[in-house]
DNA sequence: CATGAATGAGGTTTCATTCAT
DNA sequence: GATGAATGAAACCTCATTCAT
């Protein structure tokens, strides 16, 4: 007895929405929302225009739809980060290593969060999925942070959230910001070399902090 | 050698310019280069639109001229901070804390640059005006850096534009962020509180990492 | 001679048949041929956007069908209204009354003759089953006109046709522009107090005219 | 010196405006609200689509403008009609006569109620302009009746806007449903003689229920 | 009989830009 | 210098209809 694979291509819901909202991820990350173009979009996923309004609806919805996906994308892969039986000062080592590899290899992340942003969060707030998607990264942060306290390691007056929204800052402005920050400064600051310092530099930032004198 | 006559109506040429840009930096900011209306512009400016081609040519020229004033000012601003004759903690401290209020007081800059990044910041590049434009912290954040050093109060190995670029995070990013992050904490992130906290975190990070133990 | 064996499946068909006359009736009722919508009507009708192509074929002949259905349906009411044996002037006050309420009580009658109308009737004009379709009350008035001249109730000079269109008019043209009138009057046309006053009111324009002095 | 005239054709509002609005018309008499077509308004109005906009705003705000429009037109012969010195029972002759030819020569008219009552006259009720525009006929007609009266010509019980509303009935129903009707009883209802008959009748009709006994 | 996916044509609306005065 | 009218291109979105299963 076989088993019935779905049709590869044509008919195919999944696959259709599928290959719809990777196309509109690309668009909107390097356009934005407004910049986005609803026929690139379907010509970019090979599809009839139509399929995007009948499958997501308006623009927006599917602004939407993309952001949930990609909100989902990386708790995902934080998921897989476990922390709890790594020692404190490696633990850390590791939450910067993540966010920076992550934001570089996903480099749709930051312009769509800088989109939503644009836009007052608009989408966001009307989605019930991602407003209680919480980052794992807060409760793993507050557990390393108290066993490091008890282990004598870390300062004892760290906030979670400020740490989590510190060490995403130092690798998300970096490169965010990277084509008007190298253009000022003249310099390529994407080079194997510099990334190496940028990572190196971040952990030494957070840990002088973290760590008790 | 002839005399330059001043030109009747330079009053009122400078003052178009100057309502339309103090308009079109609005725009900008709140709606992105691409989302940003040039009908909106002239209205908000109460000139005719045709006066915003007279000036300043096309959409994205406008755009330059924008970004240009936007960088201009927060350099004139910053060159006011004589940081010479203060102690090199002290100074980091003001650093900081300028960075902070400045973001804070003028909302338009972030997401001038953002959009300017979403860009790839084509416009900055042809700008002969802002690519010489450094901002002078990172001159002065050597200086006072070398001090501190000098003084056996900071470490050795810290390099002025990583820090500079640090700093900048710190505030930048939660600043810019901010819809998306208040949603996903479902907390208020500028209440007075909130603000004083973050403050008082960045200062803690940066000199954490900076004093040597 | 071969005895025709039911299809299993008629009941089914039939079901399916009404249930989306039913919504269609609705729909083109509420927004016009133009306005309504097939995905709509599909809807409403709790069936497959297919299963319309496959009953009644276009949208047009959708809309043929519903215009067929509510003709025959007044049709039959009119015909239950037995006015043989009835006073000419009663009969007279039966008819208009039964004009009133049946307006009332289907109100996708008028909407849908308005829609035809505007289409200048080319659906009506294709239709064998509607063109002979004649009203039974043109008959029935030309006979109760006839035993009121006799009887000497009614004047003698009164056309059917024009009798006919007249009671209609009364009704039709007050319940089809409510809205308009009830706006510029700034009066509420359909209280049960204004349904009783047109009603009396018509009764008396016709009677008074056909009666003699 | 020499009257400046305004430029007949190009850069002209009011000219332009007009033309749009009588193309507007047109188009929405001929298929309604809903099957009127933006492209075909300009076509037929030989401007760019983009004017329609431009003056107008929204397809609906160019109908409000097009019903505002059609009521001030009939307002406006309405009150040329001064019937204060005429004997009521030819006034009466004249305000059917009035309604009817009104109706025959402004084929438009009565497209254009049916729409806006097709949609509830939501554009109506938003206008502040047309909700006080009230039918000098009311008054008119008031007028006349308590003369009528006086002159004990006339019953005493007759209300004047029921009476309004079936002299527009009597008119506007035969003219609105022409085609069906002439379909359904296979007989030319615009003839000369048929359009002829019709206005003896209603004037039959209408005096028939006014003149006492 | 029945269904959900798919489509092409065309609808409304918007936009940056230019023209005529 | 200044203005309002005008435009063409293109954007988003909708619709009746058909296809593949």
């Amino acid at each position: 007895m076989t088993i019935l694979k779905p049709k590869p291509n044509t008919r195919n819901r999944d696959a259709s929405k599928e290959v719809i909202l990777v196309a509109a991820t690309e668009e909107f990350a390097e356009k934005g929302l407004q910049g986005a173009r609803v026929d690139q979009i379907a010509e970019r996923a090979g599809v009839n225009k139509r399929m995007l309004y009948y499958y997501f609806g308006q623009k927006d919805d599917l602004f939407l739809a993309v952001l949930e996906r990609t909100y989902e994308k990386i708790r995902d892969e934080e998921q897989t980060l476990n922390l709890v039986e790594v020692e404190p000062v490696e633990a850390i080592r590791r939450l910067i290593s993540f966010t920076w590899n992550y934001y570089l290899q996903n480099p749709e992340f930051i312009p769509l969060l800088n989109s939503e942003n644009l836009h007052k969060a608009v989408h966001l707030k009307e989605s019930k999925k991602i407003r209680s998607l919480h980052s794992p990264f807060v409760s793993m942060l507050e557990e390393v942070l108290e066993r490091g306290r008890q282990q004598g390691v870390f300062r004892s007056d760290a906030d979670p959230v400020q740490l989590y929204i510190t060490i995403a800052s130092l690798s998300y402005f970096y490169l965010s910001n990277k084509h008007t920050l190298s253009t000022i400064f003249a310099r390529d600051l994407l080079s194997q070399r510099a990334r190496a310092d940028r990572l190196s530099h971040m952990t030494d930032v957070v840990l002088g902090y973290l760590i008790q004198a």
